[in-house]
DNA sequence: GCGTTACCGTAACGTACGTTACGGTATGGC
DNA sequence: GCCATACCGTAACGTACGTTACGGTAACGC
């Protein structure tokens, strides 16, 4: 035998310095060099860690709908539906720099997907479990609404949130914080007013 | 002298090409070659024609602006304030292959602009028109609001139909036509119960 | 109709990419 | 302590990119 490696610790540094690489250069500077340097080592442990740049890819895919599950695990489970489900909104809007930039990688990742078929599939799903845990959160809210009602509420939420986090990535100055909570804040408002409530 | 050539004509049909390109390969997908190709040229014409390629992204992206500027346009201008509004926010929205391909085109720009401060500007300014344009719709139909909160809605709104064509484009099942209409629809009903009126 | 000139196609250049092959090196078992 | 082997750095390959230089070609003025 001879030395082993920790193998999924090199899996987690390689993708956290994509995302890096990701959320500072676009999606156009991200290349298996640049993650190499980033990371601290060469192109030759990059893909002897991972098979080729899509394997890569997709492993950086899921980190980042890790991070943001944890945090929307978290945020959900402190409080009764009304405030779970706004605090789920919240964390997913971007008010620190750190959301600012899971936004940047978002939206590279959502422009990837336009042409990787394997992305696109990692997208629907993610985006899919968001808009389940949402649609969950607006029936125990409203116990009384028809599903469908639930699920087209979650889905305007869900649009409404990404659509935020999108334009903040490029123009922070007009969905300012402020701004995305005041949308978040006003359309949750609709659960109390709508749909015969 | 010699041949003249319509240079006019050029840029329109390259840019056209570029954005044929854009919506069926995507931003990695978008090279001189190809758009030469699609426009049935080579790309010592196109270099000729534009700079170089970003001066080329650059006129493809005002184009993508001046297109749904004029459909917005024409929405407006067709009916009463409420209806206009309405109407431009549908519009936005991708009902059609034409603008699901535009969806595509949109999402491929804003990603290249988190890594390209021209594109970027462009991105902040085109957008804050089109905020510019929901905001005063929005003081017609609510002229007793103070201007903040139609900014305010303003921006919820165009947040709201950007990333309903955001993610249609890469789930346009989950984000049907049926399901964004009803999205605008509802955030349009806010109008009527929300703000103290 | 002919020379001049604007225009565009061809082909090459330099660069950077993803990927691969190979050699060195460190580490575990004995 | 030494060997075998798993691991990683180095360097190269082929490809495709943006860009540039140059030569051919078609059209306008006279």
């Amino acid at each position: 035998m001879a030395r082993r490696r920790d193998l999924a610790d090199q899996q987690r540094r390689l993708s956290a310095a994509t995302w890096s690489v990701l959320a500072e250069r676009g999606l156009p500077g991200l290349t298996l060099r640049a993650v190499a340097e980033r990371a601290g080592c060469t192109t030759g442990m990059v893909l002897h860690t991972f098979a080729d740049k899509q394997a890569l890819l997709v492993h950086a895919r899921e980190l980042l709908h890790r991070r943001t599950g944890q945090r929307a695990d978290a945020a959900q489970s402190a409080g009764p539906p009304r405030a779970a489900l706004r605090a789920v909104l919240w964390q997913a809007a971007s008010p620190t720099e750190e959301k600012r930039e899971e936004a940047r990688v978002w939206v590279g990742f959502l422009a990837a997907a336009l042409a990787d078929p394997v992305l696109a599939d990692l997208h629907r799903t993610y985006n899919r479990r968001f808009v389940d845990r949402i649609t969950t959160l607006v029936a125990a809210v409203r116990p009384t609404w028809p599903p469908a009602d639930c699920a087209a509420t979650a889905t305007s939420l869900v649009a409404l949130v990404e659509g935020l986090n999108a334009l903040a990535a490029v123009d922070p100055a007009t969905y300012s914080d402020e701004a995305q909570r005041n949308a978040i804040d006003t359309a949750l408002d609709q659960l109390d007013t709508q749909r015969g409530q």
